[in-house]
RNA sequence: GUGGAUGUAGUUCAGUUGGUAGAGCACCAGUUUGUGGCACUGGGUGUCGCGGGUUCGAGCCCCGUCAUCCACCCCA
């Protein structure tokens, strides 16, 4: 027997069902905020990547499903969506048109990663991608937009916000970071001590207890916030108040991937395990001119949608269209020639057996449907059919052509 | 990549000291070819993850391997 492969997963019955409902919800209120769907490929150059993501990060460094192909291209499965998306933007030559440009997509992610819950190899997230708008406004309509996405689909969270700064204050942060950091580097952990060279932020974030001892003291971003970034986030926070959002501010917030700036946000479940982020995003403008498009700001996000499938219940399923029956084997001919007429309008289930009646109402209860139609002899005879309401429980023969 | 747990029916799981496979749910058939959900009767549907080893004998013990789950790490 052939398993699909570790980290991948098949998805049928309710399970497929409640991953259409969450894309539905989401596309269906991304559409009212002015999202347009985008499609991108799957494989892209695995520069693309190097550039984008950033080669320091895990998901470039350790974690991609790269390959060549036999064209001789050094290609690979797009670990996140962000990147192909800013790629299709400067391909199509929008950074070109002064244009505020927005996108929602969805599809599979691949990153080769060791599973676990809420960790899979091949997963899917939802997103959507904003160029053009400078504005910290469109940083809230997002977050707001999130927010929606959640309410309508009955989930609980948590939204941690910060910001990140810019290519202004953020070097300067950084520096007096590790610096710091490398006075009490003899103290601090093993992991910390790697990350001081790879992603000195993170260290902010280590869930040792001596290293946070240690950490109390440390230089915080926020105190160092430029003109431009302090006001922006400032800002946020009063327009998110205003919204009645909820939020915690994390200065330990970090995106995992090197392009985000300024806002950082990231929404949290505690009823999933330990991979708890729902849905990530924030700012990115310099990520355009990064990938040889014209300076153009940008903001986005993206949710897992499997880690959302554990959160969300489905509304319960109402009966719906017909059952299809036949008594004697000479009817299934007449049902059949009744299901595809009635399908161009409803959902029809017809079982090609023939039975007794009582078998029959037992299918029906199965397939769930709203009417029961039988063809017995007499039926058959006369040209009609027998028809029961399943919910009234009225039923009446009726002519086959009035069905 | 590191650590821990677990693999038995479609599913959830039981299986004693090593003695030839078991339950609930689900499923299938039937209970007069005309009134469903209930009930009753009958049916086990299995490469005990896989490969070795120990043993007269292995679901159980040993080794290896694969997979799953959980956590670290990373991240949506």
């Amino acid at each position: 027997m052939i398993n699909p492969l570790r980290g991948m997963k098949d998805l049928t019955f309710e399970e497929s069902e409640r991953f259409e409902y969450i894309v539905n919800t989401a596309a269906t209120i991304a559409r009212r905020y002015g999202y347009g769907y985008i499609e991108t490929p799957i494989l892209e150059e695995t520069a693309l990547f190097k550039r984008s993501v950033g080669e320091s990060s895990d998901i470039v460094g350790k974690e991609m499903y790269q390959f060549t192909d036999k064209g001789e291209n050094d290609v690979c499965m797009r670990p996140e969506g962000t990147a192909g998306i800013v790629r299709a933007f400067i391909s199509a030559k929008l950074d070109r048109q002064p244009v505020k440009q927005k996108f929602y997509y969805y599809g599979p992610m691949f990153r080769y990663e060791k599973p676990q819950k809420g960790r899979l190899r091949e997963f899917h997230q939802f997103g959507c991608e904003s160029f053009g708008e400078a504005s910290v406004y469109e940083d809230f309509t997002i977050i707001t937009m999130i927010a929606q996405i959640f309410d309508a689909l009955g989930i609980g969270y948590e939204l941690q916000i910060n910001s990140l700064g810019c290519q202004v204050c953020m070097p300067k942060y950084r520096e007096t970071l590790v610096s710091s950091l490398n006075e009490i580097k003899e103290e601090l952990c093993e992991d910390c001590n790697r990350r001081i060279g790879t992603n000195p932020i993170r260290v902010l974030d280590c869930k040792n207890d001596k290293c946070q001892a240690l950490l109390v003291e440390s230089p915080k971003l926020k105190d160092y916030l430029c003109e431009a970034c302090d006001p922006d986030f400032r800002k946020l926070k009063e327009l998110l108040d205003q919204e009645g959002i909820k939020y915690t501010v994390n200065d330990n917030l970090v995106r995992g991937l090197d392009y985000y700036s300024k806002t950082a946000f990231e929404f949290v479940s505690s009823e999933i395990g330990a991979q708890s982020a729902i849905a990530g995003g924030g700012r990115y403008d310099r990520l355009v001119e990064f990938l040889d498009g014209k300076p153009t700001p940008a903001v986005g996000f993206a949710l897992g949608i499997e880690r959302i499938m554990e959160l969300v219940k489905m509304p319960e399923k109402e009966p719906e269209g017909y059952y299809m029956g036949a008594m004697t084997p000479e009817a299934i001919p007449t049902l059949l020639k009744l299901a595809t007429k009635k399908r161009l309008t409803d959902k029809v289930t017809v079982e090609y057996s023939s039975k007794g009646f009582k078998s029959h109402m037992k299918g029906v209860d199965k397939a769930n449907p709203r009417y029961a139609v039988l063809i017995g002899e007499d039926e058959l005879n006369n040209g009609t059919i027998w028809l029961k309401d399943l919910e009234s429980k009225e039923e009446q023969v009726i002519d086959i052509n009035d069905l």
